[in-house]
RNA sequence: UGGGGCGUCGCCAAGUGGUAAGGCAUCGGUUUUUGGUACCGACAUUCCCAGGUUCGAAUCCUGGCGCCCCAG
């Protein structure tokens, strides 16, 4: 079953994986194209590969998706590219661990009337932390993922980037990565184009070559998050009213947990001007809705802020550092300043719409094209524009 | 039961004889390892009902029905 790869007629780019040659590197592996494609490289570099797939929740629903990860036919994937590329793999149960650190989190911060990550959620409680562990456990000099960031050796240690593929990144769903995790970590693919390592995995006969991208929240099916939140927490969506930000009652709602700040599809509510969730009030069960302007915000206050820049955060946040943020992962940093205001503040040059609490805003630094992450926080709370008086 | 007004897609609303604008909502899609946004597309053979006039009516006429306002 073992190929003979030629490894000098594939177009594949030289990797270091920064630890010696030979030695054991672990792979995480989800079964897709990108991770595959990174134990396979790690393998033909010379290293001592072993992969590793978590299982992470209910397969039963997981095995027809598409786009998927960490379920069902995803696990068998994983396993046969390491047959194929003949490196052991292992197949480590982690539904308690996921649900305890991702789909509890997600379900309670959706009730809080927030909007969660669970991607970020999974990175940093889950992969980058027992998994993490146990790649250390199983005498790995470092663990690779098939993430698109980049991870540099700076003069004061690692530096996490922004991966060349801009339309790849994934710095945005990183952003908690700490010091230690990133001495540990190897992203190989986070200099890569991605069409490039969807050709490799072709040219290395991978049998998740043409598998599409994941997207959506892996563990919620059809899109339908809502229902997924509604089965964790049964009857803790109650129904309340939609109203306007002048203070007009528009309609009704079935829960808070069905919107989310921004939003404008959903609601039902037909006035002459499009409609958008302003603000959730969980205590009084409100949707509370306004026009676009509304929705501008300027400052942003954060709690649970990582840091991984020069200094420390509390005299870069007091200093008033500039800095570039994100918050979404979609599109371009955005220039800001850090503050402090009993916490870590931020404060957008432009100010911004659909900004969500339970959300993420990432850091990066305003040089080098804004490509070198700083860190970033959870968003707490958000200041409308022009509503700021001190 | 005197006077006046109105009745066009789920909501708002153009259109007053020439063969049903638009906005909102909704649905579908694109984008996207979160949510959301944005963008693209679909969406009244029919204008409260029934007759009539006309080559031709949502638009004119007659009669119903249903609302609203003023007065009593």
């Amino acid at each position: 079953m073992t190929t003979s790869l030629d490894i000098s007629r594939l177009n594949a780019p030289k990797l270091d994986f920064g630890v010696e040659k030979g030695a054991r590197v672990v792979v995480a592996m989800s079964g897709g194209v990108d991770s595959s494609v990174t134990a396979a490289l790690a393998k033909l570099a010379g290293y001592d590969v072993v992969g590793v797939t978590l299982q992470l929740y209910d397969h039963g629903v997981a095995i027809q998706k598409k786009g998927a990860c960490c379920a069902g036919q995803d696990i068998a994937d994983a396993r046969r590219v390491a047959e194929a590329m003949d490196f052991p793999h292992y197949v480590l149960d982690y539904e308690d661990r996921f649900s305890d650190a991702v789909m509890e989190d997600f379900a309670d911060t959706y009730l809080a009337g927030a909007t969660p990550i669970p991607c970020v959620r999974c990175n940093e409680r889950v992969k980058f932390k027992d998994l993490l562990e146990t790649a250390r456990d199983l005498g790995g000099a470092a663990m690779a993922t098939g993430h698109y960031i980049r991870r540099v050796d700076g003069p004061n240690g690692p530096e996490l980037r922004r991966a060349a593929d801009a339309s790849k990144d994934q710095s945005y769903f990183l952003f908690s990565t700490t010091r230690e995790q990133l001495d540990y970590l190897r992203f190989p693919l986070g200099g890569l184009p991605k069409d490039d390592v969807r050709r490799m995995a072709g040219e290395l006969g991978l049998v998740v070559a043409d598998k599409p991208d994941s997207q959506d929240i892996c563990f919620v099916p059809e899109g339908k998050y809502a229902s997924v939140v509604e089965r964790l927490r049964p009857g803790a969506a109650e129904p309340g009213e939609i109203v306007h930000l002048d203070g007009t009652v528009m309609g009704r709602h079935p829960g808070v947990i069905h919107y989310t700040v921004g939003q404008r599809r959903g609601l039902g509510v037909a006035a002459g001007d499009p409609l958008y969730v302003v603000r959730l009030d969980p205590a009084r069960r409100q949707v509370v809705v306004g026009p676009r302007e509304a929705l501008l915000v300027s400052r942003i206050a954060l709690k649970d802020v990582s840091w991984i820049g020069e200094g420390d955060l509390e005299s870069a946040a007091r200093a008033q550092t500039p800095v570039a943020v994100k918050v979404r992962s979609t599109r371009p940093p955005a220039p800001a300043r850090l503050g402090w205001d009993g916490g870590v503040v931020v404060d957008l040059d432009a100010p911004e719409e659909g900004v969500a609490p339970g959300q993420a805003c990432v850091f990066y630094s305003p040089e080098d094209a804004h490509d070198r992450v700083l860190g970033g926080g959870w968003i707490a709370a958000t200041v409308e524009q022009g509503a700021r008086a001190a």
